[in-house]
DNA sequence: TCGGCATCTGACCGATCGGTCAGGCATGCT
DNA sequence: AGCATGCCTGACCGATCGGTCAGATGCCGA
């Protein structure tokens, strides 16, 4: 059974956002993929050079987006706008990719040191930085690092609103978290 | 170089949180922890009957907990007192077993579901349930549910506050986060 | 009709995994 | 001294992983 090339790379990427999703990259087979695809391992690895570029491009538009809030970080004035800005530029990418989010921030640690993802290091650091950014507030800092670690998983898993409320929602309840707590 | 037996164990416990806690615990072998150790492969598995063993007893106290948790929420009168419970319950669970509810939630999905976890199947269900429980507020469903997920893992990474600040702080937070949003 | 290219398969590879096993070595009791 | 027991090792096993390869199959333009 052939398809045109598009469609099968798109159903692979779609197998594979699914199981991702769902067992993590790491407890995700290529066996796995092809199954639900329909196809042979072979075929998968026909259609992409090795496992970890399926990873690459599934990914690749909410990396974009993560890159791009971080200059916008490493740009703010000082670091209350920092803190301003990685809150609200992480929930606008946490809903906008729940998925995919879900399980890059799951295979975060050791998947990010090694290549093609090592240009992307610093991220992380910078985005705990803007978060921590005012240690006198502790519960802020809680509830800012809170939101940043949990909302993509959660979302993908439990939560089933649409973009449109989900966002404002989650808005809210960032510029709540950020207040100061007495 | 050969120790005594309770000393060891508790070496490979130690050594086996802190790997399933930056790795997960698909992520993790057994020469991993061996190495960690000092020890062959086969030392760790002369004190555990295999893999599942030390992962099933780093978490009993949480689960414990957890299941304790689950009891009082099924006994709660009402949905808005099940939610009250179900939140604080779980921030301090979260806290005072940060790092053990990191990776036991990292590999919730597949794990809960075989044996010797079977039992607890139902736990997640009830708990998403409870933080459900009122689904005319949006905003408070979607924070609770962000606060169950995140927590764990994000006290264990990034956070390095005594749990004398910690706790409050969560506290604060939740019950901030549980009040309806205009 | 035929040749060429894109798509796909089954068999196979080396590496690594969790787990087993027979035996070595130290310690401490008899 | 001799023996049993507890602790540990290196070698090994089958399974599974990601990845490779030669060749089969089907489609499409000349």
């Amino acid at each position: 059974m052939t398809r045109a090339a598009p469609e099968r790379h798109d159903d692979i990427l779609a197998a594979a956002g699914r199981r991702f999703a769902q067992s993590g990259y790491r407890g995700t087979s290529l066996q796995d993929i092809a199954a639900d695809v329909g196809c042979s391992k072979a075929a998968v690895l026909y259609h992409f050079a090795d496992k970890k570029a399926i990873l690459a491009e599934l990914v690749a538009r909410p990396i974009d987006q993560l890159r791009e809030l971080d200059e916008r970080i490493a740009a703010a004035s000082g670091p209350a706008e920092a803190q301003q800005i990685a809150a609200e530029g992480f929930v606008d990418l946490a809903v906008r990719f729940r998925r995919e989010t879900a399980f890059l921030r799951g295979e975060f640690p050791g998947l990010f040191q090694q290549p093609p993802f090592s240009h992307l290091q610093h991220i992380p650091d910078r985005l705990a930085q803007a978060f921590a950014g005012h240690s006198d507030r502790p519960a802020a800092r809680v509830a800012a690092l809170v939101i940043l670690a949990g909302i993509a998983e959660t979302c993908g898993e439990f939560i089933d609103l649409p973009e449109t409320e989900l966002r404002p929602a989650l808005l809210a309840l960032v510029r709540r978290a950020l207040e100061p707590v007495t």
